[in-house]
DNA sequence: TAGAGTGGTACGCGTAAGGGA
DNA sequence: TTCCCTTACGCGTACCACTCT
């Protein structure tokens, strides 16, 4: 930079003022400065400039849960908004999904190092039931957004209302007329899988209907596919299932077992995916925007990283999108 | 630091080589640290550390192209591989699938990004044919991986055989009997879907018979589908697809034609994702194992960083896969 | 007095290098 | 060889001072 200064006649303060745009540079002497930028083909040091203003323009960003098409949709939607503001990703994928003593090891690992990293400000995309406490001594000195299914207390949340698309999946069913309905649920760590069923089981109150009793998998076709080998194919006349790959396998175990939606049953899933309107027959859905959620995320974060302002909570509203593979009940 | 020394009655210097391993610091010192640690609270600045040593141990990791199952794979591998070693991952994602102006753009200004963070090399998943100049410069300064179907010049690549991959699933195809195939590709600028369609006309060469007129799509089931319509189902008997995703797509429209696999024609994807077993019917497809290949494409540029050695290029071998949506040619 | 435009100095937090016991 | 210390940076920016309209 000193060398910049030499080149353009300017002191290399002159030239920090050029590249950060705080304070007066007069049009000459910024031409001289492009100039021998260009000349010396210089680039600014992150680095320095981080560890001596102590802001590094980089949020972390901690997602948990093995990967999936939620889950890249958000990361798709933090990438892009982050990129948009010259804000760079530091990006720590854990293939975890319980709250075991490893798994919570693995977590409080990730977040040191983005503390470490000295970042300005930290994401979890879609948290535990139970990570919570490690949070907590964090949030206090650092702005920290969660992508959940819920507030919660420190943090700022991104929300995708999962309570209002289990609702929907359900009232589509209970609208075809639909009573013994099957809930096949994510994991129970998970709080986009309880608020899901939250929303299942007032759907179905508001008829006076009961839940079937519960099903889980892991979000996983494989495990939906494993659910659809045991049920019982006469206990219920409709399923929701709490994503639409596990829709998937359930169809797949129950077509092997010789019933097919929409005759034999109807089932609706969420996240509306966009292979979901290719399934055999094609998966109504509730649809979330996951993109517009990450990107939502961002613009929470940095705005409490610039202003220390917090925004309003911002939620994605799901929309059922009615295809072939639910039917009036006959 | 010097906080921790003070308290540890040690220099700031033993403290910092309790925390890089160089050089020696007793048992007592040692222990005396570990407790002035715990008791402040301290956490190594990286940004200071990265400063000095000129050592970020930061990857750079360039992901382009729409997000799909591929890519998150990739990532997940190349991901939890960073973990293990300790190292960060900044990454951009971008949403780009052509080489316009703007996307070559878009590149350029992320690679700086990772240049101004002095990352200590970059990974490009899956490169475009047209963004070999712009990383040209780059690998000869800095350790440049790249996760491709074709090794490139200056750059050292983690291969998934798209060729043999092409190769195998259409074999499969000409093993049953068919002859008139149809290639439904990826992306002409994709280099995997240039190789996979080599492997296609060679097998199919192996039988004399000649490529049917080429129909592209961009990896979505979208493009499958709309693919799906245009065809004359009685120009071939059987479908290779360059992707399982628009496979599903394909079956889908061809589905809602009247024609089903694998009666009325077989077809045979690419990728063998964890849902393609779960389709109508599940998917005949060619395994390509992408997590290994994101924790190879890590292990090399960890290799060549550490060592600047650089390591045999390494390839991911595809594996056939058969199930219901090939049948022998009636 | 206010504001545009520029420069000098100290400092952020560690590590490399080299010396000394 | 083991152990530890002192000194000098790495590369920018915060802060303040200064000049000139």
């Amino acid at each position: 930079m000193a060398d910049v200064g030499r080149v353009a006649e300017v002191s290399a303060q002159t030239v920090s003022r050029f590249f950060t745009g705080s304070g007066y540079v007069s049009a000459p002497a910024r031409e001289r400065i492009e100039a021998a930028v260009a000349e010396l083909g210089y680039r600014p040091n992150r680095t320095a400039r981080s560890l001596r203003s102590s802001r590094s323009e980089t949020v972390g960003v901690l997602a948990m849960g093995q990967s999936n098409y939620g889950l890249w949709s958000i990361l798709g939607g933090l990438s892009r908004a982050a990129r948009a503001t010259g804000y760079s990703l530091l990006i720590a994928q854990l293939d975890i999904d319980t709250e075991d003593a490893g798994a919570l090891a693995e977590v409080r690992h990730a977040l040191d190092g983005f503390l470490s990293s000295r970042v300005d400000g930290i994401v979890v995309s879609t948290p535990f039931l139970g990570t919570e406490h490690l949070l907590d001594r964090i949030w206090d000195t650092l702005p920290v957004v969660t992508v959940s299914g819920r507030p919660w207390s420190g943090a700022d949340a991104a929300t995708a209302d999962s309570y209002a698309a289990g609702l929907l999946a359900t009232r589509h069913l209970t609208g075809l007329g639909h009573r013994r309905i099957l809930h096949l649920a994510g994991p129970a760590t998970r709080i986009e899988a309880v608020d899901r069923n939250r929303g299942y089981q007032d759907a179905l109150a508001e008829h006076g209907a009961e839940p079937l009793p519960l099903v889980r998998g892991d979000w996983s076709a494989a495990s939906g596919h494993a659910a659809g080998l045991t049920v019982d194919p006469d206990a219920f006349t409709a399923v929701f299932a709490g994503n639409d790959q596990m829709a998937l396998g359930f169809m797949s175990a129950l077509r092997s077992r010789g019933f097919a939606a929409p005759d034999d049953y109807s089932i609706v899933g969420i996240d509306d995916m966009p292979d979901a309107r290719y399934f055999a027959p094609p998966l109504s859905s509730v649809y979330l925007d996951f993109t517009e959620l990450g990107a939502t995320a961002f613009a929470m974060i940095h705005e409490r990283i610039r202003t220390g302002e917090r925004l309003e909570r911002r939620i994605v509203e799901p929309v059922l999108r009615a295809r072939e593979s639910t039917a009036p009940i006959g």
